[in-house]
DNA sequence: CGGGCGGCCTGGAGGC
DNA sequence: TGCCTCCAGGCCGCCC
């Protein structure tokens, strides 16, 4: 379900409310989604702190005290949301939080990818999950020299090569569509074959989309909402996404959708090379 | 080693 | 109404 500006924008809003608040108490109604939890672990939040709340990659990571940090990913079906505690509890709200002053966080995941896990703040970067992680595309560190050098090497498809979490973070099915749309590069195009001005090309569009996409809250396609229920906004800004059939609104032609790597993928055939 | 894809899950949509 | 197939915003792990 949610890529980078749909986890920075739960984020945001987890952490308006989150910040120095204490956990009371932390209910586990099913202890494996897409690994086993580890319960004595959750249950040692009890009684911490909250200092940050922060995204990597399209983990949110709660850092508490004591050199506690929860990591919580949302898989594709995802939610973490406030709601009042006494609000019916759905099938899939698998875990509950309480914090000081009666305010009430779920973690509702029907098809159980998202994951959950404890791990020391300091060791964070080390962690099995996190050792490997690309850049973030919204930092310095992920530009056009630095990206030119990876998208030289790679013999794959262009799309598959942004969508790989080793060479940039966060940038999902949806993003990656329209930020190749962005910089007329065909998702098909052999990652090998861009010139750099293509890439330096990529990498803005990259930057732009995501931007977008976080001012406008996200991209509410399905099912996504943010930890205060609300839909994002970008679905009415997507030029390639879900747009099979719809004329391109750069050039005369019509989007066509394909199959690449397992995923659905649009593009127009016009203004892409 | 890089790259390709199977599999993990549930639910909604659409065809018959 | 039911059943069946396909599809979905992610990503680890196994295979070649």
């Amino acid at each position: 379900m949610p890529e980078l500006p749909e986890i920075e924008t739960i984020t945001r809003k987890l952490r308006d409310r989150l910040d120095l608040r204490s956990v009371e108490n932390i209910t586990l109604r099913r202890k494996d989604l897409r690994y086993p939890m580890p319960v004595k672990l959750i249950q040692n939040l009890v009684g911490k702190k909250i200092l940050h709340v922060r995204r990597r990659s399209k983990y949110v990571v709660i850092d508490l005290s004591e050199n506690f940090s929860l990591i919580v990913h949302l898989g594709m079906s995802g939610r973490l949301f406030f709601t009042d505690k006494i609000a019916p509890l759905n099938k899939h709200d698998h875990v509950l939080f309480d914090f000081d002053s009666g305010l009430h966080l779920r973690l509702r995941d029907p098809r159980r990818f998202g994951m959950l896990d404890v791990c020391t703040t300091s060791e964070l970067n080390q962690h099995k999950l996190f050792k490997d992680l690309g850049p973030e595309p919204l930092e310095k560190d992920f530009n056009a020299e630095a990206f030119f050098k990876i998208t030289k090497k790679s013999l794959s498809p262009i799309k598959s090569v942004i969508m790989n979490a080793k060479h940039v973070v966060g940038v999902g099915n949806i993003y990656a569509s329209e930020a190749l749309f962005m910089a007329g590069i065909r998702p098909t195009r052999r990652s090998s074959t861009l010139s750099k001005n293509q890439v330096m090309a990529l990498c803005a569009s990259i930057k732009q989309v995501l931007t977008q996409s976080i001012s406008d809250g996200g991209t509410t396609f399905r099912d996504y909402v943010d930890a205060n229920g609300s839909p994002g906004l970008h679905q009415l800004s997507l030029k390639v996404y879900g747009q099979e059939g719809k004329n391109c609104s750069v050039c005369t032609s019509r989007i066509k959708s394909m199959v690449l790597g397992q995923r659905s993928t649009y593009y127009c055939p016009l203004c892409q090379k």
